[in-house]
DNA sequence: TATTTTGTTCAATTATTATTGAACAAAATA
DNA sequence: TATTTTGTTCAATAATAATTGAACAAAATA
């Protein structure tokens, strides 16, 4: 391990001199990415994560995250797999560096697509089984409950309808950002 | 405390007699409720009451939610509470009873519409001045950061638009439910 | 071959969120 | 007035989710 040098002696007393601190301006983009994430359920170290690979004009490898975010191994490596998975990062090569690089994908459609799917439609997708499984199993009840759950039945699958048809437009909306 | 009285001797050995268990129906229209709140990272409790509430012909009492989907006081006192601040649940009078009644709001056009505001809007609010804040502190960064991180801010400027005039589109399309 | 770099995995820990239930209050009833 | 019913509030607890870090592996380098 190569020895630390001896620049920079004034600041960064606690922390390795060789990684900078985050600049102000990539603490607040930062912070806009987690309380968005905050309000989609999504965890913290996520946006983190993609905040500052958003804000950084080069992709950076996991290590300078760790270093920058005070991230953990772990949380580094998983989050970057899940925001991979989801297509919101891409891994770029750079000669002579084998450590892999990222950098945030930064289109809108890709991005809300891609969330929404794996987020909502999953869900949409086995809702007509069920409904179909539920409308077999009113036999128990009294004739006006019958009648009550066969209307809600109903109803959920217009809901289900209306749901599926919002989706695609929803995405010609996000259009070309 | 009236005594409990002493017929349906089979069933219900550990359960109040006078409460009637829930009906396969309905455990599995709360099941759909539950999964999809899960999904909008709801809590499950909530999600059981208005379902519960959704299956229901007539509106129910705090009483019987507590009885029949084993929740304690405050959680359906705050689950309902919730909910009818969503306005996803309604108050009925009944005459004779001095117990609110609740039943489900099952029009999609509030229910989601309401949720999105809450959920989203909200956070849409200030997206602008955090924006303007940030594009004021960039002096510290080389040329080409900041070139690339005012870059970034328009970006997030298209978003934030394109965000604010999709919702009233969605609301449009969930209609008449 | 031995060592370092780069990264993954997953059990253990920590932090966060949801739920409970006891204490309390207000209104109705006895 | 005393008691019961109906409901709220909130500190304590339980359940869930996120994060850590140690153990491990694969590939590059010495």
């Amino acid at each position: 391990m190569e020895a630390v040098f001896a620049g920079n002696m004034e600041e960064n007393v606690k922390t390795n001199p060789v990684v900078p601190p985050l600049e102000p301006v990539e603490v607040e983009v930062i912070q806009l990415f987690v309380q968005f994430a905050r309000a989609l359920g999504q965890p913290r170290s996520i946006a983190e994560i993609y905040g500052l690979l958003f804000a950084s004009e080069k992709p950076l490898a996991m290590d300078t995250l760790i270093d920058r975010l005070n991230l953990s191994k772990g949380s580094a490596s998983q989050g970057l797999k899940y925001l991979q998975d989801l297509g919101a990062v891409r891994t770029i090569y750079i000669a002579g560096d084998r450590r892999t690089h990222y950098e945030a994908v930064a289109e809108l459609r890709k991005l809300a697509g891609r969330f929404l799917r794996q987020q909502i439609l999953t869900h949409f997708e086995d809702t007509e089984n069920r409904l179909n499984r539920i409308a077999g199993q009113t036999q128990k009840l009294s004739d006006e409950q019958q009648r009550h759950i066969a209307e809600r039945i109903d109803l959920l699958r217009r809901w289900d309808r209306t749901g599926r048809r919002i989706l695609p437009f929803v995405l010609k909306m996000l259009g070309g950002d």
